[in-house]
DNA sequence: CGAACTCGGACAACTTCTGTCCGAGACTCT
DNA sequence: AGAGTCTCGGACAGAAGTTGTCCGAGTTCG
């Protein structure tokens, strides 16, 4: 039971595309967070085949959120990273062995199965509830609006247009 | 976002062991369920260091249940085989980069932390609520009593007792 | 028309999971 | 008491997925 790594990355990824109003390369991001702009790459790709994204080319090209953060989900970011199959696969292993099950009387999931997606339900649920506009709110009540502020600053600032300032 | 596939084993172990009131070698149980002894034993030794089972050595030895079946839930199969941390770990990336947080500004954990790990709260409740004998039960409304009271039958029988039937 | 910058997918290295094996310990029978 | 047989327990390879990196295709701007 682990999530994949890059989750994390995506997520906050696309709370700074929350403030972002122009295209942001994905090279800028990785600079952001300080993590391996490479393989940073290779989730924005995640996110834009899942259509969470879109990519722009050239030399103004970058990453922008497709919908309102309203209407992005948690679920939906962890969905296009980590793929979208449950954590529990049943093998159907009543159906082995010297006592095997008939294959006509397995018409529903065995009771293990059942519990397991339905505890598999309960996850998606809570990460379907929050959105990536709601995590942007937290971030603005914990830490103050000049939190994201900053980061809008930053992305269209200097740090990358050409005139460095410090 | 991936369960270690022994988990389903080790709880079809558990609702086999109901019905037993005599240690179950690991080799019975793995050819009950037509799976590989070598790497069940792996698992049943998972249960008995979490202490959901108690080992038995020695010539009439095998598995016991610890506890009455209401007593252990399907999270604590999962726990011990998989292991208890949480699926999302936060690597704190919010303290990196050139806005870096400052870890004075850090006293609770930031907001996608928190979604992860009350998505995890949820999962880990409804893996809580479900108890080896309410699968148990689940059985026995599925397929009718006589498939656990074969499954007990078949334990105590002469399939490795010493003299065959067929 | 040339050049620079961007994304996109293809290519290794590592960690984790899966599967297997043999040795230590305990009970039973002689 | 002693040998034998059966059991669990941990140590040992193989396979798969994830992590990390690289270079080529496409697009926009000068």
């Amino acid at each position: 039971m682990k999530l994949s790594g890059g989750v994390e990355w995506a997520l906050h990824c696309c709370v700074v595309l929350t403030t972002a109003t122009e295209p942001v390369p994905a090279a800028r991001l990785a600079e952001l967070h300080d993590v391996s702009g490479s393989y940073l790459a290779k989730q924005l790709q995640a996110l834009s085949r899942a259509g969470l994204v879109t990519s722009v080319q050239g030399k103004a090209g970058g990453y922008v959120l497709t919908r309102a953060p309203e209407l992005i989900t948690i679920l939906d970011v962890v969905a296009a990273v980590d793929g979208d199959q449950p954590a529990f696969v049943c093998t159907e292993i009543r159906q082995r062995g010297p006592l095997a099950t008939p294959a006509e009387a397995c018409t529903r999931p065995c009771p293990i199965a059942r519990a397991m997606a339905g505890a598999d339900a309960a996850w998606r649920a809570a990460l379907r509830a929050v959105s990536i506009a709601d995590l942007a709110r937290d971030v603005d009540d914990d830490y103050g609006p000049t939190a994201l502020a900053g980061i809008r600053d930053w992305l269209d600032g200097p740090n990358g247009g050409g005139t460095a300032t410090a």
